[in-house]
DNA sequence: GCCGTTTTCGGCCCGACTGTTTTCAGTCG
């Protein structure tokens, strides 16, 4: 089978881990670093573009020698040098690198003096006290790795950004009530919306002399502080969330809030352009050759001065938003405003928690002018899915609703099942009384690759079809997504004038920011939808919207911006 | 290992905090 980015991207990495712990060029370590990054980037096969012959130098950060190992890697599905390295260097021994406060240096001293090869290893020496004594070291620093060890083993998770959403308006509440402090902004991943956020990081600017750090470790919250200056703040929370404070002045609010958004490889990107230019940039501004603050105030004013209008925070990765801010070719990302209505609930009919009147008047309320009620199908026991004969008669109801609703239309529709050959779960003549088809896999999400494909585009040569629904099926962080072979789909999309769904619910944002990409490159519209299951539900457009944005997804590039005149037509096919 | 309107060699983003030092190295983001 072809190995994906996914897999190449991991095997940079690891080369890098390895070349660490043999204490390597740091700037080497960081091409593949930067290499596996470009890599897990890409709205492309490289499988597929070694095949075609692209030109794989052509990419940012891919030089001679490692489109030569990508070369390697799609012939042979592994790589010489990683094997050679794994042979070296003992496995355990990297995995000691995950340990904060432990990079290669320390690692080394433990490695020859202690003989130290893992984590085992390591607790076992710190408690006989034998650390204190290394040189670099002290009692203190061996107190901390005792108490890291103990914290890997119960952490190591990522946060979905919608869980920390709560934690993120209670603390800037918090902090905006201290005196002295002027603004307080998320930065960091969260602002980006990436969909999930390994820590928190908020931005405070504060009138000099204000002790912001000191006021934020205090909050009830805090369960521990891991360091505090005058300007930095590191805590752990209860729950676990790490959350960190900068705190600069109000004339380096922009300049601060650019660099700790990210992403890094981003920010390394802006800063080279200023070095190219003779400037330097850093969280407290841009400065001349003369070391005299010529920007800062406003993230736009940081942008100016490398040449390049202000770039939305969603498209901040280093692929390829600093070219198109040059070209002059950024997209105009869609909003949630420009979202007209949602094709994609649930009501007590099926396995929601709320009825159709509810659900239409919470959907009037943000402003919706259609929402589609699609329930699931009878194959879907554990959901109450609907079979013909009770569809047609909920069918009937919403026709009844809709002669009195006002403001809002309510489509009548379904999420049939994709059963395992790629049939629909309901008869066509079903299917054709209704507005909106919805068809999910909800089942057999394990087949094979070509299976799984040859699946999910036979039911879309079901002209009834409309909408493929979370398309992959993965979870965050607790199911895997189906391996589907993506362009195909989308090209078969493209072809039978289906579409593809950007599920909103947190735990699915199925399509993935890539995945938006791609559909973005064939024409293909993508439909954001809430898959709400109770009214409050609805609202989880907003994580779809920022998962759009991250996608480059601009308002016509949507398919719920129609109008709903619009969006009937668009669904004939 | 990458990269080039200062360069095909010699650079490679930059600052804060901690702990161990007694002026700084290591680590982190």
């Amino acid at each position: 089978m072809a190995v994906t980015n996914a897999e190449i991207a991991a095997a940079f990495d690891r080369i890098a881990d390895l070349l660490e712990v043999q204490q390597e060029n740091p700037f080497r370590i960081r091409a593949y670093r930067n290499a596996a990054r470009t890599v897990r980037g890409l709205a492309h096969s490289l499988s597929d573009m070694v095949q075609a012959g692209a030109d794989l130098e052509a990419l940012p950060g891919i030089g001679r020698d490692l489109a030569a190992k990508i070369r390697e890697m799609v012939a042979t599905g592994s790589l010489r040098k990683l094997r050679e390295l794994e042979h070296a260097v003992p496995p355990e021994l990297v995995e000691l690198l995950q340990v904060p406060g432990l990079g290669p240096k320390r690692l080394a001293v433990l490695r020859d003096r202690l003989g130290i090869h893992g984590l085992a290893d390591l607790e076992a020496a710190a408690r006989r006290g034998l650390v204190r004594n290394l040189p670099g070291f002290g009692v203190k620093s061996e107190q901390n790795l005792l108490r890291e060890l103990a914290e890997l083993k119960r952490r190591t998770r990522r946060w979905l950004r919608a869980e920390v959403e709560e934690t993120v308006e209670q603390l800037l509440t918090y902090l905006k009530g201290i005196r002295g402090v002027r603004r307080v902004e998320p930065a960091g991943s969260y602002r980006r919306w990436k969909e999930t956020v390994g820590d928190l990081d908020l931005l405070v600017a504060a009138a000099k002399g204000t002790d912001v750090t000191a006021a934020f470790v205090r909050h009830e919250a805090v369960e521990r502080v891991i360091s505090q200056g005058t300007t930095r703040a590191q805590v752990v929370l209860r729950s676990g969330l790490q959350v960190d404070l900068r705190v600069v002045p109000q004339a380096s609010f922009g300049a601060a809030w650019h660099y700790f958004t990210g992403s890094k490889g981003h920010n390394i990107a802006v800063r080279t352009l200023g070095v190219q230019r003779g400037l330097k940039i850093n969280e407290y501004g841009v400065f001349d050759r003369a070391g005299k603050r010529i920007a800062g105030r406003t993230e736009a004013e940081v942008y100016a001065q490398v040449g390049l209008p202000w770039i939305e925070p969603e498209l901040r990765e280093q692929r390829g938003e600093l070219e198109a801010a040059a070209e002059g070719r950024l997209p105009r990302l869609v909003t949630l405003k420009d979202i007209e209505g949602d094709l994609h609930c649930h009501t007590t009919a099926s396995d929601g928690q709320e009825d159709l009147l509810t659900m239409a008047r919470a959907a009037r309320d943000l402003g919706h002018r259609y929402l589609a009620i699609t329930e699931h199908s009878r194959h879907l026991g554990v959901a109450r899915g609907l079979d013909g004969d009770r569809l047609l008669a909920h069918g009937e109801a919403i026709d009844r609703l809709n002669e009195k609703l006002k403001g809002i239309r309510l489509l009548k529709g379904v999420e049939v099942d994709i059963l395992e050959d790629g049939t629909l779960d309901l008869p066509d003549e079903v299917l054709a009384r209704l507005d909106v088809v919805v068809g999910a896999v909800h089942s057999a999400f394990g087949l094979s690759r070509k299976r799984q494909t040859e699946r999910v585009i036979r039911a879309m040569d079901n002209p009834r079809l409309h909408i493929l629904a979370h398309p992959t099926a993965r979870l965050i962080g607790r199911r895997r997504a189906c391996d589907l072979d993506m362009e195909r789909v989308m090209d078969a999309a493209v072809e039978r004038g289906c579409f593809l769904e950007l599920n909103a619910q947190p735990q699915r944002l199925d399509l993935d920011d890539l995945h938006c990409r791609m559909a973005k490159e064939r024409g293909l519209k993508v439909a954001i939808s809430s898959d709400a299951h109770s009214a409050g539900q609805l609202a989880y457009l907003r994580h779809g919207v920022g998962q759009a944005r991250r996608g480059w997804l601009e308002k016509g590039d949507v398919l719920n911006t129609l109008p709903l005149d619009g969006l009937l037509d668009a669904l004939d096919r």
